[in-house]
DNA sequence: ATTTTTTTAGCACAACTGTATTAAAAAAAG
DNA sequence: CTTTTTTTAATACAGTTGTGCTAAAAAAAT
C-alpha cells in the first residue's frame, strides 16, 4: 500500500521554506527550484503537493495570515491592569525572530496585493480582526473607567492600529533608527496619553 | 549635426512611465519592453538613455525620493497657527493622485530594500529628512508654548511619523476601510491631543 | 517477497527576460 | 542637399522561469 506522508505538515514545511526564501531573496526570486532546494525536496515532489507556483504562494500567504489571526484570537483582553494591555499590544510588534519573519513576509505580500487583487481577501480579514481587537480592548478600558473623557473609539482604534503598524514597519525598514526600546516607549507613552492619571 | 534631445526630461518621462507600470503590474513585471511601450519609445531608444535595467530602476527610485524630499523641504514651518500645522502634515498623506502614485511606488520599493541593500541609502535620507521636519515643527510648537507639559520630543516625533506613515499605508492597502476623512480626523485629533486647551 | 503508491531525478519545452548588434529611418545643423 | 547623430525596428542569444513528462527508486502495507 502507499507510502504515507503527512501532507499537512509537509505543506507547512514548504510554506515556511517559502518564507525563508522570500526574506532572503525577495518575492520575485521565490522560484519553485529555490523553494524546493530550501525545503530539501525535489521539484517534482514539491509539485506533487503544490501543483502550481500560484498555489504555493497562495498557501504561504494564507499560512501567515492564519498565524497572525491565531495570535490575535489568543490575545483577548481579560480586564487585567494597564501593564497587561501594554504587553498585549506589544505582541504585535516584531520583537522576536518568528514575528519579525512573519511581519516581513506579511509586508512583502502586502505590497503585492496592490497589483494582485486575488490576495486582498486574506488581508482584509486580518485587518478586520486586528482592528476589532483594538476596539474591544479600548472599549473595555473605557468601561472600566480608565480612559480620559474626550474619547472617540473609532479614532483611537485607528490611532492605535496605525501606530503599531507604523512602528513595526519602521523597525523592519530602518532597524538602525527604530529600536525595540523605542517601539515600546512610544507604545507605552501612547497608552498613558489616553489613560487617566 | 546631431538631433538634439533633452535627455533630462526624457529620463524623467521614462521614470514616470516606470512608475505607472509598477503601479499597474507590480515591480516584478516592470520589464524594459513594457516600460518602453508605456513611454512610447523603442527598446533600443530606452536602452540609449538607460544602458541597463538596473540603471533605470535606480533612477526611478531616486526620482521618487527627490520628489518626496522636495516636498519635505518646501514645507518648512513658519510659526503659523495650528490649522497650518495640520495642513502641513496632511501634505504627507496620499491625498491626490500624484502623491498616491508616489507613495505606492515608494511602498513597493520599500519592500524591495528588505532584500536589496543597495537601495537603502536613499530611503535612509528620506526617513531622516522626514523625521527632522517633524522634530523641527514640534519643537517650534513647543517653543511657542502650544504643547502640553509632559512632552518628549523624540517620542512625539516617532508617534507622529509612524502615525502618518501608518495612515498612508492603510489608505493604500485598505482603501475601503481607510478614507481620506478618517486620515484627517485621526491626524487632527492627534495634534489636538498633544496641544494645550 | 510482493504489491501499490509516492517520491525522486532528470530532461524537455515554450515563454519571457535582459542585453547586444545591426541596418535603416529620422531629424537637426551646416 | 549633405553631414552627423539619434532613433528606430528587427533579430539574436543566452539565461531563467513555470510546467509537463517519464522512468527509476523508495517506502509502506499485505
Amino acid at each position: 500500500m502507499p507510502k504515507i506522508v503527512d501532507h499537512e505538515s509537509r505543506k507547512i514545511r514548504i510554506a515556511e521554506a517559502t518564507w525563508e526564501v522570500i526574506v532572503e531573496d525577495g518575492l520575485e526570486h521565490a522560484t519553485v527550484r529555490k523553494i524546493a532546494k530550501k525545503a530539501r525536496l525535489s521539484v517534482g515532489s514539491l509539485r506533487n503537493t503544490f501543483p502550481t507556483q500560484s498555489d504555493l504562494l497562495q498557501y504561504s500567504m494564507q499560512l501567515v495570515s492564519e498565524r497572525v489571526r491565531k495570535r490575535i484570537e489568543s490575545k483577548r483582553y481579560d480586564g487585567a491592569p494597564l501593564d497587561a494591555v501594554l504587553a498585549l499590544f506589544s505582541e504585535f510588534l516584531p520583537a522576536d525572530d518568528e514575528r519579525k519573519i512573519e511581519m516581513e513576509v506579511w509586508f512583502v505580500f502586502s505590497a503585492k496585493t496592490l497589483t494582485d487583487p486575488k490576495l486582498k481577501t486574506l488581508f482584509k480579514k486580518v485587518y478586520h480582526d486586528m482592528h476589532g481587537l483594538f476596539r474591544e480592548v479600548l472599549l473595555k478600558l473605557k468601561s472600566a473607567g480608565c480612559l480620559k473623557e474626550n474619547f472617540d473609539l473609532e479614532i483611537e482604534a485607528t490611532r492605535l492600529h496605525t501606530l503599531i503598524d507604523g512602528l513595526g514597519i519602521h523597525y523592519l525598514l530602518y532597524p538602525e533608527k527604530m529600536t525595540h526600546e523605542k517601539m515600546m516607549n512610544a507604545l507605552q507613552f501612547h497608552l498613558q496619553s489616553i489613560c487617566k492619571s
